[in-house]
DNA sequence: TGAATAGTGTCTTTCAGACAATATCGG
DNA sequence: CCGATATTGTCTGAAAGACACTATTCA
C-alpha cells in the first residue's frame, strides 16, 4: 500500500585548504560509477534522527569523528532513477570544516571543487548546491568562521571569503565590516605573526549567527 | 539490511487573504491528533519524483489543481517518533499562492497562521519554518508577486509585504524600491481604480528572480 | 470641491567602495 | 632601515529612511 523507500544521508563537507575550496570525497571502486568521486553517505537507521544519521556518517564513513564541523540540512534529492540499483531518497547535509588533519578513513580525500567534474550519481549536482549554499551563507551569517581554526585573524577570515567567493576583497573594508559587526568576532587579546608583518589580533567566533546588514558578494549587480 | 521507510510530502501552502497570512489546512477527524489542524500530505509513489509528488498532493489532496502556486522544497523532517503509528520521513514543500477561490476539496480551509496554535504531529514546526522561509524570500527575491493576481498594483504588492512581515512600510519608499528594481515589475500600460483614489498602474511579474540589492525587513538591527 | 489613493521629489543618514596614511613586527 | 602585513582614517557615491508635495480619480 504505502511504498517504503531506503533513505540515505549524503554529506557535502567543505573546507578551505591550500588556497582552494575543497570537498571530502572518495573514489568508488565498484559499479555503478566505478572510478568516479562520490560524497560520503549512508542509510538512516530505523530509530535514528536525520541529524544523528548525518553525524554518524561524518564520524564513521567520512572519518571526521569529533571534528568541529558545522552541519546543516541542505536539500533532499529523490527522483526515481538517481541510483540505478534501487530507488533511494537522499537527504543531503552540508558540512563546513576548518582545515583538518587528514581524515582517519584512508579512502577519503579532499579535492578542490573545481576539479570534481565527474562524480557518481547526482553527486555533482548536490555538491554544487552545497557550494552555492555556502557562498550565500557567507553573505548573511557568520559561518565563514566555521572554516577557520578556533583562533584566527581577520586576514585569515578574509582569505576564506576570497577563496569561497573566488573574488578579491579589499582588506581594509573587510576589516571594518567584520570588526564592526555586533557579535561576529570576539578578541582574545592575543596576537600572532604567523602571516608575517605587523602582529595581527586573534579572534574567536562570537555568538551572533546573523550578519546584519549582510556583506554581499561583489559583482552581482 | 537497509531500512525502508515511508516517505511523504507535506505542503505548507500560504496565501494572503482578508488581511491575514493564511495556510491551507484540514481538520483531522481520526486519531492520532483528531480535531487538530493538519497540513495536506501524501506518500510518494515508487516511480514519482519529489516535485511531482508535491504537485500531485497539491492537486488531489489540497484541491488546488491547476492553480498558479509557486512550489519549492522547504526541508525534510525525519525524527523517528514524529508520527506515533510508524516512522515517516516527510519532505516539506512550501507553496505560495494568490488569493484563490475556495479549494475544491470541501474539508480544506484557509486559516490565519497566527490562529494555528494547535496542529497535528510536528506540523506547527513545519508551518513556522515555511513562514520564516517566505518572510526571508521576500527580502531578496521577487516572490512577493506570487501572492498577487496576474496583474496587480504596487500598493497591492506592498500590502502583501506588510502582511507577511507584519510591519508597516512607507508607500513612497516601497514604490521607489520595487519600480526601480530591474526586471521585478513589467507595466501593462493599464490602470485600475479598484482601490479607490487616483488610478494605479497595473504590473505583471518581471523575469527577475532575485532582488538586488535586497529589501531588508525593518527593525532587525 | 474634497476625500482618497498614486506617484514624484528632497533631505538626511547609513554604509559600501576606493584608497591614503600610519603602526608594528622580522630581518 | 626595509619589506611585509595590520589597522585606522578619509572621501565619495549608492541606497535606505523620513517626509513634503503634486496628480488623478470618484462622490
Amino acid at each position: 500500500m504505502v511504498p517504503r523507500i531506503p533513505v540515505s544521508v549524503d554529506l557535502v563537507v567543505l573546507t578551505v585548504r591550500e588556497q582552494r575550496l575543497s570537498a571530502l570525497v572518495w573514489r568508488r571502486d565498484q559499479p555503478p560509477h566505478a572510478g568516479r568521486w562520490a560524497l560520503s553517505g549512508g542509510f538512516i537507521q530505523l530509530d535514528e534522527d536525520l541529524p544523528a544519521a548525518a553525524a554518524r556518517v561524518l564520524a564513521e564513513r567520512a572519518g571526521l569523528r569529533g571534528a568541529p564541523v558545522h552541519l546543516e540540512q541542505l536539500q533532499t534529492y529523490g527522483y526515481p532513477d538517481r541510483d540505478p540499483r534501487q530507488r533511494v531518497v537522499s537527504v543531503a547535509y552540508l558540512g563546513l570544516a576548518p582545515d583538518l588533519p587528514a581524515p582517519s578513513e584512508a579512502h577519503m580525500s579532499w579535492q578542490g571543487v573545481n576539479s570534481l567534474t565527474s562524480m557518481a550519481f547526482d553527486h555533482r549536482r548536490i555538491l554544487l548546491d552545497g557550494v552555492e549554499r555556502a557562498r550565500s551563507k557567507l553573505e548573511y551569517t557568520s559561518l565563514g568562521a566555521a572554516f577557520c581554526p578556533p583562533e584566527f585573524t581577520v586576514a585569515e577570515l578574509r582569505r576564506v571569503y576570497e577563496i569561497v567567493w573566488n573574488t578579491p576583497l579589499d582588506p581594509r573594508n573587510f576589516h571594518r565590516k567584520v570588526t564592526g559587526a555586533e557579535g561576529f568576532l570576539v578578541p582574545t587579546g592575543r596576537t600572532t605573526t604567523r602571516d608575517g608583518g605587523r602582529p595581527a589580533r586573534l579572534y574567536r567566533r562570537g555568538g551572533a549567527e546573523l550578519l546584519h546588514p549582510p556583506m554581499l558578494r561583489p559583482g552581482r549587480a
